[in-house]
RNA sequence: CGGGGCGUGGCGCAGCUGGUAGCGCAUCUGGUUUGGGACCAGAGGGUCGCACGUUCGAAUCGUGUCGCCCCGACCA
């Protein structure tokens, strides 16, 4: 009996996400309220993240070390904006050892308190300056609404966080990492975002200012893929993080931190996957290939299991992320609607006719531009010589990675929206649902920004970055008439 | 925190005018199958979220409680 198909995106965006996470085997609800249990497969995609953006970070002159989990509360309250934004997602721990603690320990939301304290103790001198530094951890938010990856109670991230001489250096490094997130997202998670600055409103709790990327989604709607803050000398001045500097004068250190986390994942799904399943871009693939060997017979299964074993065995010594599936309990097209549904890549179909020609079928995930495009309702289905198989799915993982950058950047640009003539229209565009990037002027003022958000539900995405603008600046706010201090994206968002 | 929904084998559900639990999928065994979701035969697996109450008898009725999901408010 056929598994019954996905809920449609186009449907219940909703629904179908759910599904995604959960039939493609990723994570699951735990026990605990807010919290997930990330599976294997799930697993395997943040271990890549970790890896490749770990090393973007010591490419940029970043060292890993780590901080407690456990806070005590009185480090929160250091930093005024930053215990008000936090307190009301706290987890506290009042006892220990069976007794009652003299001073709650709060579990860490984040560690700028923690870290700044411990930076204070670290630094003397500007020859002390600066400070790179990045720890991967898990974080908690007592959220009041939860979402699988986009927004649980317990994540994954990495938060880095730096000190400085100087407030021009602490600039350019919290720019700095925000063009290497941004970089990740194009090269890594094919995913186009846009990069720019937070309003007063979204702004970190404690920062001076913030910045993000940010993605669109498949329903239209915006997710902020990663931030970074430059935190001035707000958290140095509240955590005592004093330098004697070059002229003899003590002065405070500047600081930033930045960081993704596990919604990276959320994000990939939201961004790539279609009614079939999960769409992963190969280089964020636990499993790139998937070998699935065809057969009739006892004859040709033994024929057609020595070639796949070769072909498998071969690929590993040369580093493929490749897996082959010899369940004998399946038949192949139930094994590549499996495979689809968990969004490997290629899939590489070897039979009797294809050990006899020595070639293989590879199946790409999606079909591929590049390619000859397949009959209608079909697959894209290519034939390749196994002496050239490794070469190939190299090529194809190559050219799907790239598509998948293409076709969200299509998507992205067809449903952003520039020149909207007046707010009425804007309120049209998310009244009907489909939503969009709006691009308007803004007169900066937090008051018209609550209005749009109350009458809308959209809110002021960020304000892009100089290569992100329009062509010709806005010269009026949209809300109000008045002139734009600035040109803002509109959007629903998660 | 407000509104709604739901807790019954691994998963999805039915049973709820009370009588001692059933279906589909999955699992296991045997056989036939296998180039887009195989079929036949047999088997195993559940203190019905928890507690108290009503009753000769509770998955079913009542009260309480815990938990989960969805929508909203909230959210670097």
């Amino acid at each position: 009996m056929a598994e019954e198909k996905l809920t449609k995106r186009s449907e219940d965006f909703s629904a179908w996400y759910n599904e995604v996470v959960e039939r493609a085997q990723l994570a699951e609800h735990s026990p605990v309220r807010g919290c997930m249990v990330i599976r294997p497969n799930g697993y395997g995609i943040w271990e890549l993240i970790q890896k490749n953006l770990d090393k973007m970070f010591k490419d940029t002159g970043h060292e890993n070390a780590y901080f407690p989990l456990l806070i005590p509360q009185s480090f929160m309250s250091k930093e005024a904006e930053h215990v008000e934004g936090f307190a009301p997602e706290l987890a506290v721990v009042t006892h220990g050892g069976g007794k009652e603690l003299e001073e709650p320990l709060v579990i860490r939301p984040t560690s700028e308190t923690m870290i700044y304290t411990m930076f204070a103790k670290w630094v003397q001198g500007y020859r002390d300056l600066p400070i790179l530094m990045n720890q991967w951890a898990n974080v908690m938010r007592w959220e009041m609404r939860t979402r699988l990856f986009l927004r649980t109670a317990e994540f994954l991230w990495q938060e880095g966080h730096t000190a400085h001489e100087t407030e021009a250096e602490a600039e350019s490094e919290a720019l700095k990492m925000l063009g290497v997130y941004r970089t990740f997202a194009e090269d890594f998670m094919a995913t186009p975002v846009i990069s720019g600055t937070k309003s007063d409103s979204e702004r970190f709790a404690g920062a001076l200012r913030t910045y993000t990327i940010e993605a669109m989604m498949q329903d239209n709607k915006a997710l902020q893929d990663g931030t970074s803050h430059n935190l001035g000398q707000n958290f140095s001045k509240a955590f005592d993080l004093k330098f004697q500097g070059r002229d003899g004068t003590v002065q405070y250190a500047w600081n930033t931190s930045w960081g993704v986390s596990t919604r990276l994942v959320g994000s990939l799904i939201m961004t790539h996957s279609d009614d079939d399943g999960l769409v992963l871009p190969p280089r964020l693939a636990p499993t790139v290939a998937v070998i699935v060997p065809i057969f009739k017979n006892d004859e040709e299964r033994v024929t057609v299991l020595t070639a796949a074993d070769a072909i498998y065995a071969d690929m590993k010594s040369k580093g493929f992320r490749v897996k082959i599936d010899a369940r004998d309990n399946m038949s192949p097209g139930a094994k590549y609607y499996e495979w689809e549904m968990r969004g490997i890549p290629l899939r590489i179909e070897i039979g009797p006719k294809d050990v006899a020609n020595n070639t293989v079928v590879i199946v790409p995930r999606i079909p591929l531009d590049t390619r000859e495009a397949p009959k209608p309702g079909r697959k894209q289905k290519l034939f390749v010589e196994v002496a050239t198989l490794c070469d190939s799915v190299e090529d194809l993982a190559k050219e799907l990675q790239a598509q998948l950058l293409k076709n969200a950047l299509a998507r992205r640009e067809a449903n952003t929206i520039r020149g909207v003539k007046s707010y009425g229209e804007m309120k049209e565009i998310f009244a009907s649902g489909e939503g969009a990037f709006v691009f308007a002027g803004w007169n900066g003022d937090p008051t018209s920004e609550a209005k749009v958000k109350e009458e809308t539900k959209a809110t002021i995405r960020c304000i892009p970055n100089l290569e992100f603008r329009s062509s010709t600046a806005p010269e009026k706010c949209l809300v109000t008439g008045e002139p734009a201090k600035h040109e803002v994206i509109w959007a629903k968002a998660y």
